[in-house]
DNA sequence: GGATCTGATTAGAACTATTCTAATTCTTCT
DNA sequence: AGAAGAATTAGAATAGTTCTAATCAGATCC
């Protein structure tokens, strides 16, 4: 059975010693821990820094390592814009990506209920989809100054 | 005004000297012809590879920037998978991308009649999409053996 | 028609995100 | 504790892409 959302950890402190089937070593709890406490869409670089700070003898080689078991057994989502470097985030609910091309902030978006990707698509018959990833940039309304 | 698929060459025959603003040189023109006349979504090298064969000469800094112009007149779209090379693309109908995880084959896929994407999405009041890409990844039929 | 100016092309070096390698260190199991 | 297997580490290597500096081509001006 798949992990979802509501099987997973909210903040570093819950992390367990084994998840998904992956062990959860010291520094895969670093790892994890830091993309579950701040939720910002880090880098893998941005990722070993803040994990530098807690654990300093950590290499960006095992950042690495630790990102890529995680994505593999499904705890954390790659996103990729166009070939920016790779960002990472903890959030299993099906959702989407979309940056502020004024701050480069990254948020969720979730589909409306009910609603079906694919549905809108006219596919090849028969096609089954594994995978989507879906991402939009634009602007925030947000910048508006009162 | 933005250029459309009807006003763009069909095959390599058909390139003008000026297109979308973008002065059509005589690499510009090849690397160009070389997307339009089989469309199968290349990678920069596949392309630097077609081109070589009726321009001996062409570098492949140069069809990078050709690329590179193409896509930032909007004549030619960019397509990225995950990490993998960016592919590109000739058609400018709003669409989307299936790869076939078999064959690693990339289909077009368009958007059923009055479908509208963000519809679908549950996006911050006021947000204003500039850009958007969807990726889709899985298996086509065709693979059955009867 | 030649000089000049701007932009395009070229080869190769440089860059950057990521992956690999080989050695070391941890875990876990007995 | 000792052995076996896995994870971590530092650094080298890789691959796609971008940059640099020099040359070249095309348009423009006289």
């Amino acid at each position: 059975m798949e992990i979802t959302q509501s099987d997973v950890p909210h903040t570093s402190e819950e992390i367990p010693s084994e998840l998904g089937g992956l062990r959860m070593t010291k520094q895969r709890k670093e790892v994890y821990g830091v993309l579950l406490d701040v939720r910002d869409h880090p880098t893998a670089q941005d990722v070993f820094l803040r994990a530098k700070e807690r654990m300093p003898s950590i290499s960006l080689a095992t950042v690495y390592n630790c990102l890529e078991a995680l994505v593999g057994h499904q705890l954390v989502k790659q996103v990729n814009f166009d070939r920016a470097p790779s960002r990472y985030c903890p959030n299993l609910e099906e959702h989407v990506h979309f940056q502020d091309e004024a701050t480069g902030e990254i948020y969720d978006v979730v589909f409306k209920a009910g609603a079906e990707l694919t549905d809108l698509l006219d596919l090849p018959e028969g096609v089954e989809v594994r995978d989507l990833e879906l991402t939009l940039k634009g602007t925030m309304p947000s910048s508006r100054n009162d």
